[in-house]
DNA sequence: TATTGTTATACTCTATAACTATA
DNA sequence: TATAGTTATAGAGTATAACAATA
């Protein structure tokens, strides 16, 4: 946040902050590949929730995430793909899809939750722990 | 934030939070298209650190926003073409192109300021001053 | 050699529209 | 008629590589 010109206005703007602090997150998670499966974030979190709700649909994932049941279909479709997750249709609905972790996509999020929580530690650094809670609840308060 | 499913996970990961409340302000500045000039935040950024810092090169404008030069090149082509930015060659250094505001700039940066200032107040409407300034000094750590 | 700026290109993210199948 | 899911497509945002002109 050093410049050599005058940026007072734009270092003021929240929208201009968050855009550049997620930016810096997902270049940290990006540069640190090694740590677990070739899976990006949003991936790790589809796990996460298939792994506390079984059986759970492919639109509440969607909803959940904030993410549109028609660009959420192709990231489920890449996970079924790597055998990760099973779709298994519904008993009761015929419309809705039911997903389940294999046992490969049980490995995955544990590596997976271990390789985010990692970049979570380091990419917060310049954070306490006091001064993460304070950030995240703040954040909370501007997803509706 | 409420959902029907378990998303504890989720919810404590920072950099799924910025993303949201990120996406969340994208939107609302999106949704308010009537409010001022057609122009994307980033470029009302460029407009303020042109006016605030007459003369300046591309490459400090993408330096401070942290967009790469190879990125920033048709940004500022568009503002050149839109007759909001003058490029005139330094004197000095053969290389160096420095950018100005035309009349029509000035107006389209006040305008668009207004337009950013009232999108802020309405997307943070939940934070007060007082946690809008604990955010954005949180934010500003995050950003090297 | 290094720096400023440009063009071409590719991948991801997000959004809309149109479709099928089921309720 | 509404809902769950799919496919096609288009627009931004961001990344690398290769290039020209100047220092």
């Amino acid at each position: 946040m050093e410049h050599t010109i005058d940026s007072r206005w734009v270092d003021d703007q929240i929208g201009y902050l968050l855009r550049r602090a997620s930016a810096n997150m997902a270049a940290d998670y990006a540069a640190h590949p090694d740590e677990g499966p070739p899976l990006r974030p949003v991936q790790v979190s589809m796990l996460a929730l298939i792994a506390a709700n079984p059986g759970v649909a492919q639109g509440e994932l969607g909803t959940t995430l904030g993410i549109q049941r028609t660009n959420i279909a192709p990231l489920v479709a890449q996970l079924v793909e790597a055998a990760l997750v099973e779709r298994r249709p519904s008993p009761t609905d015929g419309r809705r899809v039911e997903l389940h972790l294999t046992a490969d996509g049980e490995r995955a999020w544990r590596v997976g939750r271990d390789r985010i929580e990692r970049h979570e530690a380091r990419a917060t650094a310049p954070l306490g722990d006091a001064d993460r809670a304070r950030l995240r609840s703040l954040l909370r308060r501007l997803i509706p």
